[in-house]
RNA sequence: GGACAGUUAGCUCAGCUGGUAGAGCAUCGCUUUUACACAGCGAGGGUCACAGGUUCGAGCCCUGUACUGUCCACCA
């Protein structure tokens, strides 16, 4: 027992360890009792190796699930992977493009196998990280996006909100990427301040503005607001002769109440079909609609002379004609404004008109129950579901209350595809008009319910991956049900905790909540746990492109895996970023080693086994203090465990850090360690001493094992024998002896 | 344009319901004493952004200001 190296080498334990816990089978709530605690694991996605701001996520899902664990509770922590359709797609474009190919040159079948492919592979390699974290997660019960279980619910979820008319169809017109070729919803755009010039354009009587000048060839309506007293004389509907771009043109006079009369000139001309306030006014007043630009972000036959082009090629020489013919009134190029980005590629978002699935947000369910929105809203306002920390409620209102229906289908291939048919009719020799709607199966339809053509044709669309991602907290459940026979749903829904960066907040919480209560009744989880981001020394967000990435894996190989764990929630509290200098680490890595060195003492010290090492609760009931030297560290004891219980029963994970921390280097090295020197030389005091040690180690080692479980749990083993796992050791209750 | 944070030691951050300012790292000095030099002992270092207010008492509560950061929306 004395025979410990003096410095704890993580390597040596770390891999051993692991492979005993997992071999216990005490990661399966199957072989635990009590009462349940569920946190269902982010899955991180299929594309990705991991980086350390999962680290922290998954180290803090650790840390409850371990605390809870060892008071008794029947944990399950559920992983899984997400296959990240966009996101995936796009990885793996640039990985064929540099491979010189791209997906426009394989069939649909042949990108969805390769993709496939790679993926599978990424997902082991992130399981691999996942465990050298020290993760308690149930692997039995490890979960894929594409599985087939989860793909049948995210259909019955579809079919159910088709049937329930909180899903449709409609050809409005969208965020569309020309790079990316598919739509975007709202949070996949971001905006960016550019300097741009703007155009005054001679456009007959008036005088029009645009940054746009390759959009305006199909422009026949000139709108100004109804109020406008400038323009009063101009009559809603009046018709206008006047030369344009590529010759005489007839424009409309169009009222609306969305134009800005301190804007400009006041008046403007209107491109519905690539601008989203445009198209809405061209709704409101059922204006023609005319495409002037294609997918690719050229221009089309309306564009005379200038067709094909591409349009920021196109639009200087728009311009030099427009000025050819005297039409140009003065150009501004002082003009800032903001352009909406694909979040990805970073490309200009041309809007588009392009069919698309919406999810109707706040309309009312036909049973009678609030629209989407407000069950989610309601769940917070009523404390079903809490967000720690509460600030992020807010944000979380102030987004619900503006938010709009929701794209779920995307023109991509990686993902799940859209079961929606659409009849063609072509073996009947004719449709019917009700043969327009869609067809929404579960399973692929036979024949045209209406005119019963067999001559059926799939939706080319796949999921936004939060529509099946959203569905998380009860599918894994269920799917794990289908696959396993367990009653896995029945017993651990909802979840407690739902542990997650606040960057995803909107993407993923709020659509779990939403989802939750329309499938089940039931909010998904009980608390939404928010941590922030991991930033580098100098606070900067890390980024392969800035090369200040920390890779978890290589911190752990250097400095071992909890040290990692100990310096990601150690001194930040819940909500904020976090920089993490590698200088912290290694401090942590000390603290690894002065307990390692500390539990050295102890069992070099004291008499082993010790006479109160018995059958007790924990494996040891507390001495009694012989000294006011033991008095006053048994005392400081019991308010470590119940401040450091406290703590995290209230997600204070880093003060509860704080606590474990001082307690055992302060007050248990520095002083009592230093004091029992003494008193072991006094014939006495011999045995009390000893007892006091151990009770303290033992404590010790229990409540810090959630932060580290790694070096606890190899003490542990050196003092009593691989076979007796601390994980699973009871939780120290804060007596008061 | 709207909202939300932050401003505490050289650096990075804690500080829970108001009661004499803390940690890690860094700096300086001493100590190689059989748990640990991945250490111990000790030292220096802060008008808690600024200005008012409430209170016996404010880093913490209230009002305002400045600066920094983030999110949301987006006008041709």
């Amino acid at each position: 027992m004395n025979e410990l190296p003096k410095a704890y080498d993580p390597r040596q334990y770390e891999d051993d360890i692991y492979r005993r816990w997992e071999e216990s089978g005490f990661f399966n709530p199957d072989n635990l009792k009590g009462e349940p605690y569920t946190i269902i694991m982010p899955p991180p996605n299929a594309n990705a190796p991991s980086h350390v701001g999962h680290a922290l996520g998954y180290t803090i899902q650790d840390i409850l699930i371990r605390f809870h664990r060892m008071r008794g509770r029947k944990t399950l922590w559920l992983p899984g992977t997400d296959h990240a359709g966009f996101e995936t797609q796009v990885v793996f474009e640039k990985k064929l493009e540099k491979e010189g190919t791209s997906r426009f040159k394989m069939t649909r079948e042949e990108f969805y196998q390769a993709c496939w492919d790679y993926v599978q592979t990424n997902k082991h390699i992130s399981e691999t990280a996942i465990r050298r974290l020290g993760a308690s997660c149930d692997w039995s019960r490890n979960i894929f996006t594409l599985d087939p279980e989860i793909v049948k619910i995210v259909y019955q979820t579809f079919k159910q909100m088709y049937d329930d008319g909180l899903m449709y169809r409609a050809g409005r017109i969208c965020n569309w990427c020309p790079k990316h070729q598919t739509g975007l919803s709202d949070l996949e755009t971001k905006y960016e301040e550019r300097h741009d010039p703007f155009y005054f354009f001679k456009y007959g009587p008036f005088v029009i503005g645009t940054s746009r000048p390759e959009t305006k060839f199909g422009d026949k309506y000139v709108v100004m607001h109804p109020q406008d007293k400038r323009y009063a004389k101009y009559k809603e509907g009046q018709k206008i002769e006047l030369e344009w771009i590529n010759g005489p043109i007839t424009a409309t006079i169009i009222k609306d109440e969305a134009v800005d009369m301190e804007f400009g000139t006041g008046v403007m001309t209107i491109t519905p079909a690539h601008d989203p306030v445009d198209f809405e006014i061209a709704t409101r007043h059922k204006l023609d609609i005319e495409e002037v630009i294609d997918k690719r972000g050229k221009l089309l036959p309306i564009a005379g002379e200038f067709e094909g082009m591409k349009i920021l090629d196109a639009r200087p020489k728009i311009v030099e004609k427009l000025a050819a013919k005297g039409l140009v009134d003065r150009i501004d190029d002082k003009y800032t404004h903001n352009v909406q980005l694909c979040y990805k590629c970073g490309n200009l978002i041309e809007p588009q008109i392009v069919p698309q699935w919406y999810v109707a947000m706040t309309k009312p369910l036909p049973d009678g129950r609030p629209s989407l929105r407000d069950m989610a809203v309601a769940a917070v306002d009523k404390k079903e579901v809490t967000i720690v920390t509460e600030r992020f409620e807010k944000t979380f209102r102030h987004w619900m209350a503006n938010i709009r229906d929701w794209p779920i289908s995307r023109q991509i291939w990686w993902g799940i595809p859209i079961p929606a048919w659409y009849c063609r009719g072509t073996d009947v020799g004719r449709c019917r008009p009700e043969c327009k709607n869609p067809i929404v199966a579960t399973e692929p339809p036979q024949e045209c319910p209406v005119c019963g053509s067999k001559d059926l044709e799939q939706d080319q669309d796949t999921f936004d991956t939060w529509f099946s991602s959203g569905q998380w907290p009860y599918a894994t459940l269920m799917a794990n049900d289908a696959k396993n026979g367990t009653k896995t749903f029945a017993t651990h829904y909802p979840t407690q905790v739902m542990e997650t960066g606040w960057d995803i907040l909107f993407f993923w919480i709020a659509r779990m909540m939403m989802f939750s209560y329309y499938r089940t009744g039931k909010p998904p989880f009980e608390k939404v746990f928010l941590h922030g981001l991991v930033r580098d020394k100098d606070r900067q967000k890390m980024s392969k492109s800035k090369g200040n990435v920390i890779d978890p894996l290589g911190v752990i190989d250097q400095y071992g895996t909890d040290a990692l764990r100990f310096a990601l929630i150690f001194s930040t509290a819940a909500g904020n970023d976090i920089p993490l200098p590698e200088e912290k680490i290694n401090g942590m890595k000390h603290f690894a080693n002065k307990l390692w060195n500390i539990a050295r003492y102890v069992l070099a010290a004291a008499v082993f086994p010790s006479p109160i090492r018995g059958g007790t609760e924990g494996g040891v009931s507390a001495p009694e203090a012989k000294t006011e030297t033991d008095k006053a560290i048994l005392a400081k004891l019991t308010d470590a465990t119940k401040d450091i219980t406290n703590n995290l029963e209230n997600f204070r994970l880093h003060e509860a850090a704080q606590t474990i921390y001082d307690f055992t280097w302060r007050e248990f090295a520095d002083k009592y360690i230093e004091e029992s020197k003494k008193q072991l030389e006094d014939p006495a005091l011999e045995d009390s001493t000893c007892d006091t040690l151990y009770f303290i180690l033992v404590t010790v080692l229990k409540l810090l094992h959630p932060f580290m479980p790694f070096v606890t749990e190899a003490i542990w083993g050196e003092m009593y024998g691989a076979k007796q796992l601390l994980m699973v050791e009871k939780w120290p209750k804060a007596s008061n002896s």
